[in-house]
DNA sequence: ATTAGCGTGCTTTTT
DNA sequence: GCACGCTAAT
C-alpha cells in the first residue's frame, strides 16, 4: 500500500475539533476516513462505540465498514450507516417519544406517489388535473423546510396550486400518521425534531457519538445538516469530507452552502485540502479542471497528479446517436484488441436514461457484453412490492396502505366495493383498515359470503403475524408464500410474463436466504434493509448477467459518482442534452453550473482515456433534432483536446464491416409487427435477459406470435414475439 | 372486472 | 417512441 501523502496524514492524525476535508476527485478520501477511524481506535484508544460515520449510500457504508474491520483485524463495532438507516434505528429506539410504534413502516417513493394520489382525491380534488409527482415534490420541499401544512397554506398566499398542495399535504400527513408510516424525508425530519425538542435525548446521543464523520458533505440537505449540527454541538469533534465541485444533487434539496459555510458554522475549523489525484492522467485532469474553472462560487483547488502526460481527451464528432454507439463499440473492440483491455475497463456515461436504449441495442447486435448499471428494476416489480406489502402489514398491522395493496392479491373475492365498505367501517370506528377487518364478524355490513372472504384474509395475516414472532426469516417467508398462495397465481397461468414473475419471486427467496446467511434471521431488520435498499448493490439482478463478470458498464452521469474506469466515454455532449435543458432561456445559472459539475464528475472518472462524443443530430422524444456541440466542449481549451470528426467516416467504414448495418439489426418487437417468418426453428437468437438460445418453434403471425426457444442457460421458454425483443444471431 | 384504445408528456434519483 | 394513465366498452 502507498504511503499517505502529507495532507492525508494530517487529516488522519487530526484528533479533536472541527475539520473540513476538501477532497478533490480521486484524492483518496475514503482512505482518509478509514485510516482516521482506525487511528482513533488504535492510537487514541477511542472506544468504537463513540464513533459515528455517516454516508449517503449503503454501498459506501459497507465498503467503509469492511475496510475498517480488515485493517483492525476484528469487527470494530462503531456506528456506520446512511443518514436514513441511522435515523431509522434511532427513531425505532425512541419511538415512544415521537408518537410512533416501534415497528413503524418505511415507505419508498413509489408508495409516496400512491399516497399522494389518494390524498389528492381525499382532499377533494380531481386526480386527473394534478400531477402527483409535482405535488409530491412540493410537499417534500415543504417538509424539508420544516413547514407544517398550516405554514405552507399561509405561505401560499393567492397561489392556487400551493393552496391545493397545502390541503393535500395535510391529508397526506394525516394518512401516514394513521398508518404509522414514515417516508424517507420523515426519517430525517422526525429525528431532527426529536433532537430539537428533547435536550435529554440529544444529550445522550451527543455523549454517545463523540467523534462524527460525514462523507459527501456537499450533498447534505437541510435536515441532514441540522442532524449533524445537533449531534456535534457538544464535543465539536466533527469531520466532514466533500467536494463542492462534485455537488450534483441540488435539485434534490442538497445545499452546497452547507460545505461552503462549514467554517462559519464551526468557528476555528481546520481545513485540509486533498489535491493530489491518484486516478487520472494529467491530460484528463487538465481538461476537467479547465472546465470547472468556468464555475463561479467554488472553493479554489489545484488538483495535480504525478502521472504526467497521457492521451488528450478525444472529442468525437458523430452523425447521430446510432453512429455514436457504433463508434464507441468500434473503439472498445479496437482497444480491447490492441491494448489487451477487458470489457470491464470501459464505461459509457449518458445524461438521461433514455439514451441507454441505443447502446443496449447496438451492443446486443454487436455481441458486446454490457450491463446497464443502477437499474432499480427489481424493486419496482409488482411482485416485490406485493410481497413487501405483506411483510409490512404483518410487522405493522396499522399500515392500511400495505393492507389495501394486497387485500385482494391474489384474488380472494374481495372487490372494490367490499374494500370500500371496509374503509367506511374503519372510518366510522376511527380505526385502521386491518382493525376493521378483525372486527368484521361483529357487524353485518357485509353479506355472509363476502364476510367469509374477509375473514379468510384476516386469518392468513393473523397466522403470519404469529409465525413472524416465533420463526426466523427464511421459515417465515416460506410460510408467507404458502399461506398467501401468492406464487400459485402465477403458476396457474403459464404465460411468458408469469414465468418471469415466478423468477422474480424465486429471486426474492434467494435474497431472503442470502440475507439470513450473511446478516441474520431478524425479520424486522430485513424489512428495513428492503425499505432502505441499495439500488447499486448487486443483489436483485435477475437473469444470468452476474455470471459474466466481463462487461462494458452503461450508466448515467449521476450514477458514475464515486466510480472509476480506465476508459470512459461520455455520450451526447450536445446543447440541450449536456447541459440538459428544455428551454435554454429558462435555464438558471445555478442549473447550468450543476450541469457543468455533472460533466466534471463524469470526466474525472476516467483513469487513462476519455472520450467526449457529440452528434450532429439526435432523436429525442421521437423527433429528430439538429444539435450543436455542447458549450462545455468549447470551454475546454482546444489544445488540451484531440478533435476527431467521425461524421463521414463512421457511416461508411464502420457501418459495413464488423457491425451489421442498421437495417439488418431489427430490434424486432420495437417498432415493426414481426411475422413468424423472421424466426425459423434452428436459428440462434439472443434475449436481453435470458441470453442466447435456439428457436424451437414459432406459432402464428404478428406481434402475438408465440415463439419457443431453448435457451443455453435458462432452459426452454415460451415467449411472446411482440414483447420480448429478440435479436437474431449468426 | 378486465382490456383496448387513445392522449399526454417526458431529467438527473445516493435513501 | 414509449410508457403510463385514464376512459369507455364488454
Amino acid at each position: 500500500m502507498i504511503k499517505l501523502n502529507p495532507q492525508q496524514e494530517n487529516a488522519v492524525n487530526h484528533l479533536d475539533g472541527p475539520l473540513l476535508i476538501l477532497a478533490g476527485a480521486g484524492s483518496g478520501k475514503t482512505r482518509v476516513i478509514v485510516n482516521r477511524i482506525v487511528h482513533l481506535i488504535r492510537h487514541h484508544n477511542i472506544p468504537p462505540r463513540h464513533i459515528l460515520a455517516v454516508t449517503f449510500t449503503n454501498k459506501a457504508a459497507n465498503e467503509m465498514k469492511e475496510r475498517i474491520n480488515a485493517m483492525l483485524g476484528f469487527p470494530a463495532g462503531l456506528t456506520i450507516g446512511t443518514f436514513h438507516s441511522i435515523c431509522a434505528r434511532l427513531l425505532r429506539r425512541e419511538c415512544k417519544h415521537v408518537g410512533l410504534i416501534e415497528s413503524f413502516t418505511i415507505i419508498d417513493d413509489s408508495e409516496q406517489i400512491v399516497r399522494i394520489k389518494r390524498a389528492i382525491t381525499a382532499a377533494g380534488f380531481n386526480a386527473a388535473n394534478m400531477i402527483p409527482r409535482a405535488v409530491l415534490d412540493s410537499v417534500s420541499r415543504a417538509k424539508n423546510a420544516f413547514m407544517s401544512p398550516d405554514d405552507y397554506n399561509e405561505n401560499a398566499g393567492f397561489n392556487i396550486f400551493q393552496k391545493q398542495v397545502a390541503k393535500i399535504y395535510a391529508q397526506y400527513e394525516k394518512d401516514l400518521a394513521a398508518d404509522y408510516s414514515l417516508d424517507f424525508d420523515d426519517l430525517l425530519i422526525k429525528t431532527v425534531n426529536l433532537l430539537k425538542d428533547s435536550p435529554e435525548i440529544t444529550s445522550r446521543y451527543q455523549d454517545r457519538f463523540r467523534y462524527i464523520m460525514v462523507d459527501e458533505y456537499q450533498d447534505t440537505n437541510s435536515a441532514q445538516y441540522q442532524f449533524v449540527q445537533l449531534l456535534a454541538d457538544r464535543y465539536r469533534n466533527i469531520m466532514v469530507v466533500g467536494d463542492d465541485d462534485q455537488s450534483i444533487y441540488r435539485w434534490r434539496g442538497a445545499e452546497i452552502a452547507n460545505i461552503l459555510n462549514f467554517s462559519k458554522d464551526f468557528p476555528g475549523a481546520r481545513i485540509i485540502k486533498l489535491e493530489q489525484n491518484y486516478r487520472s492522467s494529467q491530460a484528463i485532469l487538465s481538461a476537467a479542471s479547465a472546465l470547472m474553472k468556468k464555475n463561479s462560487k467554488r472553493m479554489e483547488k489545484k488538483l495535480w497528479t504525478d502521472r504526467k502526460g497521457g492521451d488528450k481527451p478525444t472529442i468525437a464528432r458523430v452523425l447521430d446517436e446510432r453512429a455514436e454507439a457504433r463508434y464507441i463499440i468500434r473503439e472498445i473492440k479496437r482497444m480491447k484488441g490492441e491494448e489487451g483491455r477487458s470489457f470491464i475497463d470501459f464505461a459509457v456515461f449518458y445524461r438521461i436514461n433514455a439514451q441507454s436504449r441505443v447502446f443496449e441495442e447496438e451492443m446486443l447486435s454487436a455481441q458486446l457484453p454490457h450491463k446497464v448499471m443502477g437499474n432499480v428494476g427489481f424493486f419496482k416489480r409488482k411482485e416485490i412490492k406485493d410481497l413487501l406489502a405483506y411483510i409490512r402489514l404483518i410487522l405493522n398491522p396499522f399500515d392500511s396502505g400495505a393492507c389495501r395493496r394486497i387485500i385482494n392479491v391474489p384474488k380472494r373475492g374481495i372487490g372494490r366495493t367490499t374494500v370500500q365498505r371496509l374503509e367506511e367501517y374503519a372510518e366510522s370506528l376511527n380505526k385502521d383498515l386491518f382493525s376493521a377487518i378483525e372486527m368484521i364478524e361483529e357487524t353485518d355490513i357485509l353479506q355472509g359470503f363476502k364476510q367469509e372472504r374477509v375473514s379468510g384474509f384476516k386469518l392468513i395475516i393473523q397466522n403470519l403475524i404469529r409465525i413472524s414472532r416465533s420463526e426466523n426469516l427464511t421459515k417465515f417467508f416460506k410460510k408467507l408464500l404458502e399461506l398467501t398462495e401468492y406464487p400459485e397465481m402465477y403458476e396457474s397461468q403459464d404465460t411468458p410474463e408469469s414465468v418471469v414473475s415466478l423468477e422474480i419471486i424465486q429471486e426474492f427467496e434467494n435474497m431472503v436466504a442470502d440475507y439470513q446467511e450473511r446478516i441474520g434471521g431478524d425479520i424486522k431488520e430485513f424489512a428495513d434493509y428492503l425499505s432502505l435498499h441499495d439500488s447499486q448493490s448487486e443483489s436483485g439482478v435477475s437473469g444470468n448477467e452476474s455470471v459474466d463478470r466481463d462487461y462494458v458498464s452503461l450508466l448515467t452521469l449521476h450514477n458514475a459518482k464515486g466510480l472509476e474506469f480506465p476508459v470512459v466515454f461520455v455520450s451526447g455532449l450536445e446543447e440541450g442534452m449536456c447541459p440538459y435543458y428544455r428551454d435554454k432561456e429558462e435555464m438558471k445559472l445555478q442549473e447550468l453550473e450543476e450541469e457543468r459539475r455533472l460533466l466534471y464528475v463524469g470526466m474525472t472518472r476516467a483513469k487513462e482515456r476519455l472520450y467526449l462524443c457529440a452528434g450532429n443530430e439526435r432523436r429525442l422524444h421521437g423527433k429528430i433534432r439538429h444539435s450543436r456541440p455542447s458549450r462545455f466542449i468549447r470551454e475546454i481549451p482546444e489544445e488540451m483536446l484531440d478533435v476527431q470528426n467521425m461524421t463521414v467516416a463512421a457511416v461508411s467504414t464502420v457501418g459495413q464491416q464488423q457491425i451489421p448495418p442498421f437495417t439488418d439489426v431489427p430490434a424486432v418487437s420495437i417498432s415493426h409487427p414481426t411475422s413468424s417468418a423472421d424466426f425459423k426453428p434452428g436459428e440462434r437468437v439472443r434475449h436481453h435477459k435470458l441470453g442466447n438460445g435456439t428457436v424451437i418453434r414459432c406459432d402464428g403471425t404478428g406481434p402475438s406470435t408465440k415463439i419457443t426457444i431453448s435457451f443455453d442457460r435458462a432452459g426452454k421458454r415460451k415467449l411472446m414475439l411482440g414483447v420480448c425483443r429478440l435479436i437474431k444471431l449468426n
